[in-house]
DNA sequence: TTGATAAAACCTGTCGGACAGGTTGAATTG
DNA sequence: CAATTCAACCTGTCCGACAGGTTTTATCAA
């Protein structure tokens, strides 16, 4: 329960806000603590570690930026749910300093959902297989707004990694959310016609027919087709 | 080059650090920083975000906690390089707080990294190439050493991801290093003989082969088999 | 003029204190 | 015993201060 003195922490880092954030971290794991449990107050860590207040509130306002705990006026902070937050913002900052191309989004992309459309074909329950279909459908359904299809198509990779059971997809496929926002429109653009875009609403229907029909070889083919097609009316665009 | 007061930002979050974060990445991406590039000052963002110091050093804090920016005592704030950093956190926070398992992190480094072989068969450079099979030959060279074999394995792993060109792969491979030197031990552990473990070492040079004779297929299934002999080593010991 | 040196200005890390609200739990009261 | 009230906590933000480290400027010598 207690924390070591700052001099003992191993999590050294030059600064005392490193040390602190270590210390919290080693509280969390020490105590077992899991999301929605409390963490000590400001003023008490800041007893224990010896080191100002001003110290600890930038370790937790670390900690939640980086969504490992939440932080509410009034309350002690709690430990945190995974959130893809932080790596959203991540992967925004390596592509908008250049040090991330949007092909290689799409290749971390396209890797990671035929997995995930592929574990869901295998593990999606009844629920999240309609849910799939019905963002697909929606894509259909508003054609004419693009915006709506937008966020359809966003839901509906979301959802399919949420049906994978496996939590890391999520972050990884909702950090990408961000960036796809900006993309997005440039390739629905630059696609040759309507009926282009027809078609890949259809690749999206029959991706979600093929999750509920629990063929993962289909889901996972179609995925990859989707997203070739995907980085070819990029490229069209000039986006290479 | 000037910063919009608090009240006009949308990045809005109920508090100020989060609006002051959103204004300060919005200054890199309007004026086009990348990597090095220095920020302004704690006190002119304080003064032109019309909010106090502390607020302010909250937010860089938060930054630098993400590896979104490099603070320096004295020097100013710059843009930082990518980095595994805040990943790793995640990751580690998720695993101790129990919304991750041992076995959702081998699926996903298995998934990304047989497209890191692939792609490192593809495009790894000669010296690349050299590095990853030294790697694999020193965790046979150092075979009594297990903490040496375990180092080897995972700059070996992260190599490939390098070779592969794409940093946001190299950002996930880095950021499971964390957890798998948990693992890792125990996996070495439960196998049944050192015939096992010297064949495991056999795989790896066998890859590194692969990747050096630019055969991004049989890089791609060796890459498979690894991750499945030590998910079964895993799984006799009882992590399941 | 130029190049080295010293001083001034700037900057971050940390501390302490202060106050406005929001939250919680305990004492009080009906 | 239940509802209410109040005191104790707690976080968000601000201000001022000071110890070092860094950068720029000014000075001076060659």
């Amino acid at each position: 329960m207690s924390l070591a003195p700052v001099e003992e922490e191993q999590f050294a880092g030059g600064n005392l806000v490193s040390t602190a954030i270590g210390a919290i971290t080693q509280h969390i794991r020490t105590n077992e603590l899991g999301p929605g449990d409390r963490l000590p107050s400001e003023a008490t860590l800041s007893k224990e570690l010896s080191v100002s207040r001003s110290v600890v509130r930038e370790a937790f306002r670390s900690l939640a930026t980086m969504r490992l705990i939440d932080l509410n006026v009034g309350k002690r902070a709690t430990v945190a749910q995974l959130d893809h937050g932080a790596m959203s913002l991540m992967i925004e900052h390596g592509v908008h300093t250049a040090q991330i191309n949007i092909n290689q989004v799409y290749d971390v992309r396209r890797t990671i959902e035929m997995r995930t459309s592929t574990l869901a074909a295998l593990r999606r329950t009844d629920a999240e297989a309609r849910i799939i279909l019905d963002h697909a459908r929606a894509m259909e359904t508003n054609f004419a707004d693009a915006d709506k299809v937008m966020e359809s198509d966003l839901a509906f990779h979301l959802e399919i990694a949420r049906a994978s059971k496996n939590p890391i997809f999520s972050i990884i496929v909702g950090a990408f959310q961000g960036v796809s926002r900006q993309t997005w429109p440039i390739g629905w653009r630059s696609r040759a016609s309507d009926a282009e875009r027809h078609a890949m609403n259809r690749i999206h229907i029959d991706l979600a027919e093929a999750i509920l029909a629990g063929d993962p070889q289909a889901a996972s083919q179609l995925m990859a087709r989707h997203f070739d097609e995907s980085a070819k009316a990029l490229l069209a665009a000039g986006i290479a």
